[in-house]
Formats: structure tokens, C-alpha cells, sequence
DNA sequence: TTGGGTAAAAGTCAAAATGACACTAAGATG
DNA sequence: CATCTTAGTGTCATTTTGACTTTTACCCAA
């Protein structure tokens, strides 16, 4: 209970760390030209896992809220804001850095967010930032595989019984737009019909009037999304 | 980024503090003998909120694992252990505790657990904990309302979707019993005909081939939950 | 011993939701 | 103008859901 002396490095704390990360998700087109779920990582320049790829995040600041700091994540790794952001879970297990003694253990809020497409292609990329496959990760550091997983399946939830696919796209959008997204999201195929019978009996998008010009086909109609269904 | 200088009482920490909290759900049966939803308190024993009933709850030791953690609030709170532990949320907003200043700021790692309705009734209760009605609780100290709020939401709503309920009951229940379970806890009346229906189409229960005795009617079948169907 | 009360358990039925698929519309392209 | 392609509409059988009826098997009181 005393007054805890400090090492030159660092000070000994008898409490664990805090930390936020963030997964990132958006949809890019593969060589194919089809939509994939695709999110950015960056690269550890210190042990442990130094080299090794990591989500973006960082210690807590004192100052700030634990939705701030994701969205500071998220800005300092891509330069963009969150067009979704959601606590994901806090992961705090006893082995999640293997090797490292408990004065280094870490605590870490998970947030996930969506960023659009069309912004995410204009995000940063560099020597020390890029964005990889959400189904083709490389070892990734800490238990940070385990992490994107579980943000994974939280995203295909969300999509199923939430309307936040319309956050991928932009304002405007075609149906065919939208059912590519879950398409991509969902990793299956769906009935053009049933799916427009689905999203129009959810009243959670209506049609602009407008439509969809030099297409090779009918022009579509554009829709956006309802102010009232916007998320939950 | 120096070494900080603690004071005689505390160490100052440039981190927030870390702790665990969890709401713990059973159900109790109230005056008129039907089920409902209740939880322990305990009463804070100095400021803030001084005599106000709070969660159960405590810093996470360096050495404890979350989840270990949350079930040792449970065992220290009620002298019971959890027969469902699930991580809730994390809440850290910056004004959790309004009047106190950054030093104290606690981030708190939320659990909810369920405690079956036999071995809650044989739970400890003293000056300083007590179980209350969810639906009718005090003025809690901190956000903690908000937090039990949260805690019932994510029961209903796994309820629904998910094979928890017979924890709530000992190991062998009639479909009675089950649903009884179902109407204590998101407050609505069920059709015992379709009910059964559902909980057959789930598999998630088998029959016993054993009768309860002793009603004033045609004795039910007594059932037990099914290996596959433990939970998720 | 029998008739009434009660909830268990099984069954019925119409409405709604779902999945598979066909058909027509309206543009582009050659 | 014939053809290709996707938009958009329509159909239909199957499954699921909600409301309800009927029959079963026990207790209890007359």
C-alpha cells in the first residue's frame, strides 16, 4: 500500500494497463473486381512482436473517453472518421502477451468501426500502415487474430439484424450497391428479388426519384437511407 | 513521460484505474408468488456515494484474469458461484463520477452473471447486501443504473436467441417451469402450446421420462437441458 | 365413486414470412 | 433492330408463426 518506487524506465505500477485498439473495416474491390471486407494494420516497430503486424491502438489517455481514443485510432492510422464506431469487447487475459511479466500486462477496449468506401480508398498507406484481407491475415501480434475474428462475426451480426450496410456506400446508392454489401460482408449470394422484397418492407431506405445513369442495362433507381432507420 | 511523484496517501498515476464490477441476476418469486428479476447491492461504505447501494465490485489485481475477477464479486458478494458469465461492457466515460477529479477516473470492466433460482435463495443478505427488484431499484451509485439497465437489455436479448434459461432452474424442470422463466424475464405471457412447440423445434431440452407428482393436475413431464445445447 | 377443476400435451388452422423462380422493362451495344 | 444485361415485378409452394381447440391425466370435494 506504500508509495510504489519506479524503475529509470518505467514506473512499477501494482495495476494493469490500459489500452484501446480498433478494428477498422471497409469493403475494397478485389483483382476480381468484387467487394471484400478489408481493414488496416500497422506494424510494430518494438518488441515484443516487433515487425509483426498489429491492430491500431494505443494507451488510454487520462483525458480522454474510451470512444475518443478509438477515434483517435482510427484517425492517426487512416485519416479518416468513423462512419460506425462500437465497443467490441475488452480482452484482458493473463497470457495474452506471452513471456512478458505482469507489470507489462495490458488491458485492451476493443472498439470496431466502419469507414466508407469510397473514403477508404483515399486512406493513408505507407511503409508502416496497410490494409490486408480480412480472410487472409498474416500472424498477427499479441492475440490480435483472435480479436479481428471476433470483430468479424460482430460485423455480420450487426448486418443481419441492423441496418448499417447503407454506411459502406455512399449517400446515394442502388439496391444492387446494397446487396453487394452484404453479399461481400455475408460471404454468400442473394436473390436479387427476395432482397429488394427485404429491404423495402424494413422501410429503412426510400428512393431519391433520381437514377443511375451509363449503366449497360435499365438505370436503377438511387435510394438513400431513411433518417429514422439510421442504426439499431 | 518522467517519473511521477506520488502523493503520501496515493500514487499519482497518469493512467486511469481499472476495476470490475458485475451484475448478478436471479429470480426470486415476489409477494404474490410469481417470478421476477432480482440482484444484489452493496452498500458503499465512504464516498463517493457514501450509503448508497452500488455493484458489486473491486480494481482488478494484477494476477486475476477479467472473468476471475467478476466471479470472485459474486462469490465474495452472495457466496455463490456463476452457472452463466458473460462480459457485458466497459464504461469509462470521463464524467462516471462527477466532482472527482482525472487521478481518480475508473474505467470499469462490466460482467453480468446468472445464479440459479435454488441457490440464490440460500445467498447471503446482510446490512450491506441485499437483493433488490430490477425493475425497482434505487438510486444507484455512479452510472450504475444505466449499467443494470444495459445488464437487462443484453439478458432479454440473449434470452431470446440463445439457451440460457434453464439456468435459471435446477437440473431437471418441467416446460412449466421453463416458461415461467421466459415470462419473468422479459414480462409477457407465453402460449404454453406454442411454447412447447418451440423449445421441441430447438432440441435444446430432452424428457426425462420422470413425471413431477404431486400437482393438482396431469403430472409434466420433468426435462433436463441437452449436452449440444448448453449454451450460445 | 363420481363429477368438476386444472394444467399437460397434442392437434388444428389461417396468416405471415421465406425461398426459388419466372416474367416484363428499359437501358446499352453492335 | 436484335441481343445482352440487370432492374423491377409477380407467382407459388413451403415453412413459420400466432391464436385457438381438444383430449389426457391427475387432484379434490361432494
Amino acid at each position: 500500500m506504500g508509495l510504489a518506487m519506479g524503475s529509470a524506465q518505467q514506473l512499477t505500477n501494482d495495476a494493469p494497463n490500459l489500452a484501446v485498439s480498433t478494428v477498422i473495416f471497409t469493403l475494397r474491390p478485389d483483382p476480381s473486381g468484387s467487394l471484400k471486407v478489408a481493414l488496416p494494420l500497422v506494424k510494430r516497430i518494438r518488441a515484443p512482436f516487433q515487425n509483426q503486424w498489429a491492430l491500431p491502438g494505443g494507451p488510454l489517455q487520462i483525458t480522454e473517453d474510451l470512444s475518443t481514443a478509438a477515434s483517435r485510432n482510427l484517425l492517426e492510422t487512416t485519416g479518416l472518421g468513423p462512419r460506425y464506431l462500437e465497443q467490441l469487447y475488452a480482452f484482458g487475459s493473463l497470457d495474452r502477451s506471452p513471456g512478458s511479466n505482469l507489470a507489462d500486462r495490458v488491458v485492451s477496449i476493443v472498439y470496431w468501426a466502419l469507414v466508407g468506401t469510397d473514403e477508404a480508398a483515399a486512406a493513408i498507406e505507407s511503409e508502416n500502415v496497410q490494409w490486408f484481407w480480412a480472410d487472409d491475415l498474416p500472424n498477427l501480434a499479441f492475440d490480435h487474430n483472435i480479436i479481428v475474428d471476433y470483430a468479424l462475426d460482430r460485423l455480420r451480426n450487426k448486418l443481419a439484424y441492423s441496418q448499417l450496410a447503407h454506411l459502406f456506400l455512399p449517400e446515394l446508392f442502388t439496391l444492387a450497391q446494397l446487396r453487394e454489401v452484404y453479399e461481400a460482408v455475408l460471404n454468400l449470394q442473394l436473390d436479387p428479388g427476395n432482397f429488394r422484397r427485404m429491404v423495402e418492407a424494413e422501410g429503412t431506405v426510400e428512393p431519391t426519384g433520381e437514377r443511375l445513369a451509363g449503366t449497360r442495362h435499365r438505370p436503377p433507381q438511387l435510394y438513400r437511407a431513411t433518417k429514422s432507420g439510421e442504426n439499431k
